[in-house]
Formats: structure tokens, sequence, C-alpha cells
DNA sequence: CTGAAAGCGCTTACAG
DNA sequence: CTGAAAGCGCTTACAG
């Protein structure tokens, strides 16, 4: 049904050999005109290699997996820029990247989940941050698969954006600017036994910050996090309290977003009489809140880059890679109004 | 360096053709005996099938792409959960789904870009939604690949979210709670000649269920846009209004929290004196915003329907499909205090 | 400058 | 119940 080097063989009557050198390019002199007329017959043929026959004796596929929880997709936290990266990494050297999704059963039955049971991928990019099904580390280790892990804390293979860094940063620079009154808000859980290490590591970031500055740290949440429909409500308690703060680090745009309806009803002038700044994926625009940008797109291509060597050298282990926030809307953190 | 049937066929005393036909259950009568003496010395050398080879007789590859744009990304819109929707509707036949960006630079070029080049994808999803370069329609066609369009309008081959329809119901379900003046907000830009059809149809939908109802419709936005750091003030002003509106319905996030931040600081209560409905991918946790939600989870679903469709029949041109909103956080959308 | 042939790893009629 | 062989579409030494 499709056209294939045989074909044009047969067409113009060289062999398939010289059509696959002509063809690609191979330096193997063959003269102009073999070389012209093999090639308007594949023009006119419309000619397309098969990508399968070439893998097959490259023993190489060119595919990485980036492979994602099927059963909790918020296990695989998959904003659109981190595929980017990926994407935008891989092309580089010509890889293909091939989305693949594992159900926790595949993980605890007795089958191979077909990932890791077909030989149909160089490597592979794991985005699973948390509960981290037990047979999922054997089996990235026993497969013989390279492989790299995104957003989990490892000792190798693997990058995460610097969530640490990223709280302390955004407190220095409130600091900075004159704030003492600093609080950290997380309505989601507490900070004990989070699902995910960025909510320790962000207020832990925070802290940092405020013990070096000699400061008392204040930390706003629940044990069992706040209700949705609670949380304006639960941002005017605290910004009507006496010696309320002056400005806040929130874990995520729904605390940032919450604080500012609240003091906005409260009649505070933002971002004067209270600066906010919160961890998010985009600046909110239009709202006044500064930003730390967790940097998707760069933990793509950093992961892209690893996997990449690891396929190379499968015996290497790569260091951890961290990659630092960056703050945006920035003019939202502002000094505060009556020093103290 | 990797197991070959060939490697279990030699460590066996059987022939390939035995060995392929066990490990791949295939009914042709084998004796037990011979079938788990096979069989355990796949899983002792950890035997893989190499899905090139294959892919290679069956002349199938079992590969869906989605197709982006690289030079621009905002003119394929990417959700998360649309490349769910694609990826489980692609699974459940066997499919793989493979990435691949597209610069306008090889649409433009002489070269026919990779994609279209390999022999390498069953079909095709493409998710351009403006500015649709030339060549590639007309590449989609040539190419003899088959596919289908994400978000785009057309006769046939493709699916979207229904705009015009969410508009509709969104207005009409403040109608029926007895708003009248009920206003539509745009800061992004005018509707006149709009990069998406989106921004035309939402404010259509309005408009349509506006007419019906024998009330005026009242458009708020700019033709240039409004700059996302005037948009509070923007919004303030046309609460303050006399006969303000008394629900708004805008076309995305933006609109919608810049005017909940209004209206809290011009000391409106939300949602009694105000109902805000935006179309969002999510629900706005915690703020006082109801949300029609954009189905890209089914979106991409009955795009990997569809293409598996065209898959089998080429030849044929499935109708297109539009499919509803939902409307999330509805407690949002309340009776006007007073009526007038 | 080009052809005939082996081989990549697999599947599938064809024999026996 | 199982083997020998052809073939999928391609690449690559090996000859000449």
């Amino acid at each position: 049904m499709s056209v294939t080097l045989n074909d044009i063989a047969e067409r113009t009557g060289f062999s398939v050999r010289t059509v696959s050198c002509v063809l690609n390019n191979k330096k193997d002199r063959i003269s102009e005109q073999t070389s012209e007329k093999i090639k308007a017959c594949a023009r006119r043929l419309r000619y397309r290699p098969n990508a399968s026959a070439r893998a097959i004796q490259a023993g190489r596929f060119n595919h990485v997996g980036l492979l994602l929880s099927q059963t909790e997709s918020s296990r695989s936290y998959l904003p659109t820029p981190l595929i980017h990266g990926i994407y935008d990494g891989l092309a580089e050297n010509g890889q293909n990247l091939l989305l693949t999704k594992i159900t926790d059963e595949e993980l605890s039955g007795g089958e191979t989940p077909r990932v890791f049971r077909e030989l149909m991928l160089d490597g592979l990019i794991i985005n699973f941050h948390f509960r981290i099904p037990q047979r999922m580390e054997s089996l990235a280790g026993r497969s013989g698969l390279p492989n790299v892990w995104l957003n989990v804390k490892r000792e190798t293979d693997g990058v995460r954006p610097d969530d640490f860094g990223g709280g302390r940063e955004a407190t220095e620079r409130l600091l900075n600017l004159g704030h003492r009154r600093i609080a950290y808000l997380d309505y989601i859980s507490g900070f004990d036994s989070p699902e995910h290490f960025s909510r320790t590591d962000r207020y832990e970031g925070y802290k940092s910050a405020m013990v070096a500055a000699g400061l008392p740290e204040r930390a706003i949440y629940c044990e069992k996090g706040v209700p949705a429909e609670d949380r304006i409500e639960f941002s005017k308690a605290f910004l009507s309290a006496e010696h309320r703060p002056t400005a806040v680090v929130t874990y995520s745009e729904g605390e940032a977003l919450a604080t500012v309806m609240a003091a906005a009803s409260s009649g505070l002038k933002l971002p004067d009489e209270l600066s906010v700044v919160t961890f998010s994926n985009d600046a909110i625009k239009g709202m006044p809140i500064a930003t730390m940008i967790l940097p998707w797109y760069q933990v793509g291509l950093q992961a892209a880059a690893m996997i990449q060597a690891k396929i190379r050298q499968p015996e290497k282990n790569p260091p951890y890679v961290v990659i630092p926030c960056t703050l945006e809307q920035s003019e939202f953190c502002v000094p505060p109004t009556s020093a103290f």
C-alpha cells in the first residue's frame, strides 16, 4: 500500500542499495544522473521512509517516554511548559517524545507494564511525585531502561524546582524592603506529612530567611486545611488582628487570591498596605500579587538533557539538579506603609 | 545486546517460530511442556519484544501524533486535561501518543517536515487554532496521513468546546434567576477580528440569550484590550456607574478576578450584590465566581475516537463534534438583591 | 560507479 | 505438535 525503496528500485531500474544511498545522501559516489532520476521518482511516488525499519537495524528507537500516573493524576503534575521543555530538549537531538500512563494495578499486578515489557523506548522520564508505588523503583532499576525522575527528591538522576530557595528569596526580598511582620500561608494542609515536599520546602525557605533576620516566623494554616469556601473569611480574620502581617508569602495561588480578596474587602490598599508573594506557574495578570515562577520549562529541558546523557552512558548517575525560581510582577512587593 | 527471539530459540532448542507463538499466546497448539520451558527462559533472560520489528510487518505503528506549533505556542493551546483525554482515548485501543511540534519555517520551507516525511504515525491530531500556515492544510490533505483538527472551525474532522452554547447557558442561568442588567466582559480585545473564534462565540452566545429575553446587551471591552494593570480600576468604573450590572459573564479568569477584586474593594457583597460567571478550565476554588468549565478532557477523548475511525476508514470524513461546557461553583450565581 | 546479499527482529503461511 | 523459509522495509559491508 505504501511506497517502499523496492518500488523505486523497480521503477528506476537501479538496485535497492543505490536508491537507499541516494535518498540518505550517503557519500558513496553515485552519478548525478542516477541520483536525480531516483530523487525525482521518490518525489513523484511520495516516498516516505519507514521509521520502524530504520529503528530495527539501528537498534535505537529514538523515543523517550514520559511516564505519568493513570490512577491519580495529581501524582504526576504536568504543567504545559514542562512538556514543552522536555520536547524541545529531546528534539534538539532528533528524539521523539512518547506519552505513557500507568495504573497502580499494572504496577502491583503480575504482568509487567507495557512500557517496561516492550522494547520501544530508549529512555524514560518518570513523573511521579509522591506515593510512588514500590514496584516502580524496582522496575525502573531492573528494566535496564535509562530513567530520570521529575520533581521528587533523590540523590541522583533527577530534576526539580528549588522550592526552598524560592521561599527564602521571596522572604528576603520582603525583608530587604523593610517588612518585619511577614506571614507564611498554606490553606491546604499542615507541614508535617505533606504529600509533596514542596509544601515543607517553601515553608522552610521562608522560615530560614526569618530566622536569619532574627525575626519570629508566623505560619498560618490549619492542620486539616482550610475549606475553599472559608478561605476569604480566614484571611480576613488574620488581616484584622492586631499586629497583622504587612506582607505574606503563600504556598499557591489559592491562598494569594483569597488573601487579596480579603484585603480588598477589608478596605486595605494593595500593595501598599499588604505585599503578597505566591508560588505559581504563571504570573497572575492584573492582580496585585508577586509571583515566584516555578521553572517548569527549564526543568523539562534539563530532564531531556539528563536522559540523553544516561542513554549514552547508562552506567553513570548524573547528580541531581535543582533549578531556581524567578520572581515576576515584583512591583507588588513594596515597603510597608509605616515602619514598626 | 538485547535479548531476541533467536536467543531464546537457541537456549531452549526450539525454533524461532515456536518461541514466537508461545510468547504471543497463539492458539497454534503447542505442548504445555514446550510452552513452559520457553516462557521460563524468556523470563529469565528478561526478553522484551522489539516493537519496531512488530510494527514493520504489521504495517501499523500504533502511533498517533499530536501536532503543535513550535513557533508560537499560543496557537496550540494545550491544557493538561486535553492531553489526558487524547491519551486515554488512544490507550483504549493500544495506540501510543507521540508529541510533535513544527515550526513555521519548516512549514514554509522546501523540506517536508519530519512528521510528514517519515512513516511513523498512523494518524495526526492537529492542534493549531489560528493563523494556520497555508501549507499545513495542504500537507495534511496530501500526505495521506489521516488527521483530525482540534479547536478550530471546520465542516468535518474536528472537535471543539461549545463556546457559543456556554455563553448562552451562563446568561440564561442569570436571566432565570431574575437578573436583567447583565454585562459581558472581555478585557483582552474586541470581537471584530479575534485570533480565536471563542472570543466571538462566547460573546454571541451571551448576546443571543439577551436578545431572546428582549433585553439590551452590554458588552464591556476596549478594542485594543485593557492593560493588565488597569483591569481592576476598569471594573471599578463600570461597577460604580448608575444602573450598574447585577451580573457579569466574562471571557476568562482575568476579567473575573479583576471584577471580584473591584467589587470587593468597592464594598459590594459577593455574590449577593454581583454574580460573576466566567469561562475557565477549572473552578477557581475559594473565589466567588461561577465557572463554565471547558470540556477539554472530553474534547481529547472525542478527538482520539475520531482519529481512530479515520485510520480505519480514511476516505470517510466524520462530522464535526461540538462538546458542551458545564457549570461549576454555580452557587455563586444568585438572584439579584433587589428587583428592578 | 553500482549490484547481489546478508541481516536487523519479528510473524506467518506452508509443510510435515 | 513443531521446523524451515519467506518476507516486512531498510542499511551496510562486500564485490566487482
